[in-house]
DNA sequence: GTATTCGAATACTGATTAGTATCTGGATAC
DNA sequence: GTATCCAGATACTAATCAGTATTCGAATAC
């Protein structure tokens, strides 16, 4: 069970059990409230584990968000436009109230504020969230050439629905149910056929 | 021009004071990065004001979010749901980058944070989302009883909308252009005549 | 006019924590 | 098999900062 490892074979658990518990416990209590003694306990090392495979607690931080980026698989295309928003509506009304989305979500503000004020955690951030934007843009073009709106913009106004409508009922679950989602994006998408 | 003030006039310029100084601060710097010391430098005043007027830090974030309820003094209703479309479009297109709006928007979701973890926090900041959303449903509805969606689910839309642009804009200005904010309203809102 | 009250200033403390210096043991090279 | 190397452990430091104890002075009360 217990493989015996190479040198760079353990270090990239290593890497990669760091990186989990960082982003586990941003999500959990906060950036600033996590001290990177929480994080190597979390992940069963210490602080030295932390200092040999990043230089700071900021490039712990830029070293999660660079592996955000070619971490997403991408979906099977859908069949319609009708289609495609009824997938999306279902994987967030399935995901929403998953706790681990949740610690995902708050993780993600913290991760943005964080960016907004810090060089070298903005660009993959930033990178980031363009390629959920493609992803969806490309989508969005191959599916109908008579869009409501041009691919890009499209793909950004269902990224700014998701991250609004998740800010708003993470907050407050009963004010703000699920079918806010799926409401807005039929009232983008248009009303496709039943 | 140096008025002669009584004591609870002077404590309520103090306690203004002190809220702006955070408020701002906390757009700036984000609020674990804004001592109490700075918070009271700012305002020209020493930490021994802050727990003259708040209980501890936490308490003066709270003080914040309740300063909010209320304070939003209601725009006149427009005509149609078309310029009241653009209406919205207009306000945000002159309000997006201007520097004040930017710290507003950083302390916004810094205070979001924050809410999310502690109780005395998070419930004005959720009555106040929902007073915002209230106004915006109850102008929809006297403006088209045939919206495209419950009035308050199409309240929390735009507000999603309104959020979730912001927060792609200000990471990345250049990916995501204002036009998407106007361009996802009437979307959403129906294209109108011209 | 004097005594009292209390908002704010000053000075201090304890706890936390990012970062550093040093050491060690098991894997690598030869 | 021995020497070397280096990922990770251990121990420490310096800085920061929320909160407290005390003092001060100007506005109230009488």
């Amino acid at each position: 069970m217990t493989e015996r490892l190479t040198r760079v074979q353990q270090q990239a658990v290593t890497r990669a059990r760091l990186l989990d518990a960082a982003e586990t416990l941003f999500g959990d209590r906060g950036i600033h409230q996590t001290s990177l003694d929480g994080i190597a306990a979390a992940a069963g090392l210490t602080k030295g584990a932390i200092y040999a495979n990043f230089g700071s607690k900021g490039d712990l931080i830029a070293a999660i968000l660079e592996r955000k980026l070619g971490a997403d698989e991408p979906e099977p295309p859908s069949a319609s436009l009708a289609a495609w928003a009824g997938r999306l509506g279902d994987t967030y009304e399935s995901a929403v109230d998953r706790p681990e989305i949740r610690r995902f979500a708050l993780a993600f503000v913290e991760l943005w504020l964080y960016g907004m004020r810090d060089g070298s955690a903005r660009a993959p951030l930033a990178q980031w969230l363009q390629s959920v934007r493609d992803a969806n843009a490309r989508e969005a073009a191959e599916l109908a050439d008579d869009l409501p709106l041009p691919a890009d913009q499209l793909a950004a106004v269902l990224l700014a629905l998701d991250i609004g409508v998740s800010l708003q009922r993470l907050l407050d679950p009963r004010a703000v149910p699920v079918e806010v989602y799926t409401a807005g994006l039929k009232a983008i998408l248009g009303r496709g056929p039943a």
